[in-house]
DNA sequence: GAGCACTGC
């Protein structure tokens, strides 16, 4: 092979055990709790086969005598489901207290718990339990491990501001830098300066480690006086642990991962995966290939293009050798299939099925296979080291979605899918010199996303100086600014930056984007309460088309059964009523025939009538009397305006052709186009507001309604009609527009 | 004429 140069450097890199840790010590650990005395003894016995077994002990004492312990965890090495049951077997649960284990992700919380309650042979919300957004299944009083998303724990953080109930937080996947877990790190680290009990397990990768060891560093900082009586555990001063975080690492199972570069760079990395994936089926041995692709354009044509190839292939072969191999032990047919999360899940499914006898599966996917799911039996990755990547720009209030160099980080991790079932092989389409200039890490969620969310929730939990607030990647002044602006003209903070009440405290409280947000409160005075529901409901799941590529002219034909002139705000009106009348979420085959028929995914139907339910609780207890509008879309689309006031957009006299209407920004004067996902792509209304700005290949508003352009001076008046008062930057074409 | 991946009791 030529085209490949074998690159120097495995994948995984290993940390030696810090020489902080005492392997022989053990805290006074309290009562020790057994479970599964009896059966699952075969359990018992993994368990005690995993890597992390050997420093079990180890793990423990740092947590005894540490404020906060630095997991450097391996794949593999059993970090998740292990560390929580020590902690119960060690007395950490004891005197009603818990143990919480966060995720970034809702699955994983899920099947974790579903594994750990396996292995401690208890009834799955029981001692064990989880909880993620509309499903809590654990039992107060009993549950003594608790797997959440980390979203979860952030709005805990909200009612209970110490975090009383536990003694242990362990945050899982850390060096993700997702933005709750950044968020929920920044958080914790106050709360021990309160609680000098609690303690912090980050699990992290190695690269990550030493960032997190410095940010909960606390020698140098005095804790605030502050009786812990009643307060979790703290029984005496004496106990008190160290506030120099321990490192302890663990080895993983993953076997090694020999890596290759390009020796030429590639000018079409689509093309070059399609011609990777077939020279590993012509010249490797058994085992299914994994394709790093960044998305699902660019991963339909390298499956068209192998489809093509395999179609040839099995015609010149003509089954005459099956069974006989490629000439290195292979299989000599393959099938290609994609895997996206937009795509249905039926078809993802297809993904995941194990290959025929005889056969190679290569799967061509997208970032869900970097980490959400995994695939079996794949030996072989190859990976186009790009991906696509969400970038803010305050200076708009625009987000933007760009193909980007991936992080050594990321492409490592990717490697890392090739060594699960035995060694492996990754192709990377770069060359090795390139690969060294690429970004250690990807930067953290933090600092390139929109703030306003985040600002709200920190003011809500009374940390009123966000500047000074520790983050652990402080994002930029401008996002930062930016979302004081926005929070002030949503009335959400007044002329001090406080928290207004009680719309900024609601604010705080709704599970949604503080614009939405203010739509649904507005509505309870616009009287369209159960519509705006709705509304705020859909505008929360992705999408409820289902994803149809070569079905498009169709997709477009069954949208028009919905659309209206109003735009998408009011046409989810129409679904919604539709998919109720055919039975709803109770609807069983009824419902399901209906999403069918209607190419609508039943799946985000149904998650929107969870939201839709759940906000309507909100609603509720915030006092907000039902009302509706039936017939009338004005006031919907008033309560929208009220709400997105600041995303407004006109018509531009002459813009725009085959493309679409080009509109102007009313706020910043920028071009924008309706996105073509929107009912709205080929109207031309004269006024809009719209949920989101994206930037791909051109500026795109999605999410539009049309509005009378009357209603903004009259419904933001604080925005379009009056000075403002306080410091806040405002841009000054704003009124002048209109 | 187009959506990397997640998430909120």
């Amino acid at each position: 092979m030529a085209f490949w140069k074998p690159g120097g450097a495995k994948p995984k890199q290993t940390l030696p055990l810090s020489a902080e840790v005492d392997r022989g010590a053990i805290g006074d650990g309290g009562r020790l709790v057994v479970f599964n005395r009896n059966e699952n003894l075969a359990l018992a016995a993994q368990r005690e086969r995993l890597p992390i077994f050997k420093c079990r002990d180890a793990i423990l004492y740092l947590v005894e005598t540490r404020a906060t312990t630095v997991l450097v965890g391996q794949t593999g090495c059993g970090k998740t489901t292990q560390v929580p049951q020590y902690l119960v077997e060690s007395g950490w649960t004891a005197n009603g207290r818990l143990v919480a284990c966060t995720q970034p992700r809702r699955v994983a919380a899920q099947t974790i718990a579903a594994r750990v309650a396996e292995e401690m042979g208890v009834t799955l919300g029981e001692e064990v339990g989880y909880a993620v957004r509309f499903e809590n299944v654990s039992t107060p009083g009993v549950t003594r491990i608790r797997f959440c998303t980390d979203g979860v724990l952030l709005r805990e953080l909200m009612n209970d501001p110490l975090l009383s109930r536990y003694s242990v937080v362990m945050v899982d996947e850390a060096h993700e830098r997702s933005l709750a877990t950044d968020l929920l790190l920044g958080l914790l680290k106050k709360v021990q300066r309160v609680r000098p009990d609690l303690r912090v397990i980050i699990a992290s990768a190695t690269i990550q480690a030493e960032d997190f060891k410095k940010f909960f560093d606390q020698r140098r900082i005095a804790p605030k006086s502050v009786a812990t009586g009643g307060v979790g555990g703290g029984e005496n001063v004496a106990d008190e642990p160290s506030r120099e975080p321990g490192v302890i690492s663990v080895e993983g199972r993953a076997h090694s991962v020999l890596i290759h570069y390009l020796e030429q760079p590639t000018p079409d990395y689509v093309q070059a995966a399609v011609e990777a994936a077939l020279e590993i089926h012509r010249s490797e041995g058994p085992g299914d290939v994994l394709v790093f692709l960044t998305g699902e354009e660019e991963i339909e044509s390298a499956v068209k293009l192998l489809n093509e190839e395999a179609t040839g292939h099995d015609a010149r072969k003509m089954l005459g050798d099956v069974g006989g191999g490629n000439g290195a032990g292979g299989p000599i047919r393959f099938t290609a299939h994609p895997l996206y999360a937009g795509l249905s899940p039926g078809v993802q499914l297809e993904a995941f099925r194990p290959a025929p006898r005889y056969t190679r599966k290569i799967v061509v996917a997208s970032n869900v296979a970097e980490t959400s799911v995994t695939i079996e039996g794949v030996v072989y990755v190859v990976d186009c080291c790009f991906v696509k990547q969400k970038a803010y720009h305050p200076e708009r209030g625009m987000e933007s979605l760009l193909t980007a160099e991936a992080s050594q980080a990321s492409a490592n991790q990717r490697a890392g899918r090739a060594g699960r079932v035995r060694p492996g092989k990754c192709f990377r389409l770069c060359t090795e010199k390139a690969f060294s200039t690429m970004p250690e890490m990807s930067p953290p969620e933090m600092i390139r996303s929109d703030l306003a969310s985040t600002v709200l929730q920190l003011k809500a939990l009374g940390i009123d100086n966000i500047m000074n607030f520790e983050w652990l990647s402080p994002p930029p002044a401008a996002n930062m600014i930016k979302a004081l602006e926005l929070l002030y003209a949503l009335q959400a903070l007044d002329d001090d930056a406080k928290l207004t009440k009680p719309l900024g405290m609601h604010l705080a409280e709704l599970p949604l984007e503080p614009q939405l947000g203010k739509a649904l409160l507005v509505s309870g005075e616009l009287r369209c309460v159960e519509e705006m529901l709705t509304v705020a409901a859909y505008l929360q799941v992705n999408s409820v088309w289902v994803s149809s590529r070569g079905r498009q002219k169709l997709l477009d034909e069954v949208k028009e059964r919905f659309a209206v002139a109003e735009g998408d705000a009011v046409t989810a009106l129409n679904i919604h009523a539709a998919y109720c009348k055919a039975g709803g979420v109770h609807g069983g085959g009824r419902a399901r025939a209906f999403a069918e028929k209607n190419m609508l995914s039943h799946r985000a139907l149904v998650r929107a009538a969870d939201i839709r339910a759940q906000l309507s609780r909100h609603v509720q207890r915030i006092g907000l009397v039902s009302s509706s509008s039936g017939r009338d879309s004005a006031p919907l689309r008033r309560a929208m305006t009220a709400g997105y006031f600041a995303n407004a957009a006109t018509l531009a006299p002459h813009g725009g052709g085959a493309e679409g209407a080009a509109f102007r920004s009313v706020r910043g004067g920028a071009t924008l186009f309706i996105h073509p996902g929107s009912v709205l792509f080929r109207a031309r209304p004269t006024c809009v507001v719209f949920a989101q700005a994206v930037r791909t290949k051109r500026e795109y508003m999605r999410d539009v309604t049309a509005i009378d352009p009357e209603w903004l001076p009259e419904l933001a008046p604080h925005f379009y009609a009056s000075r403002q008062k306080s410091g806040f930057e405002r841009p000054a074409d704003a009124g002048m527009m209109l």
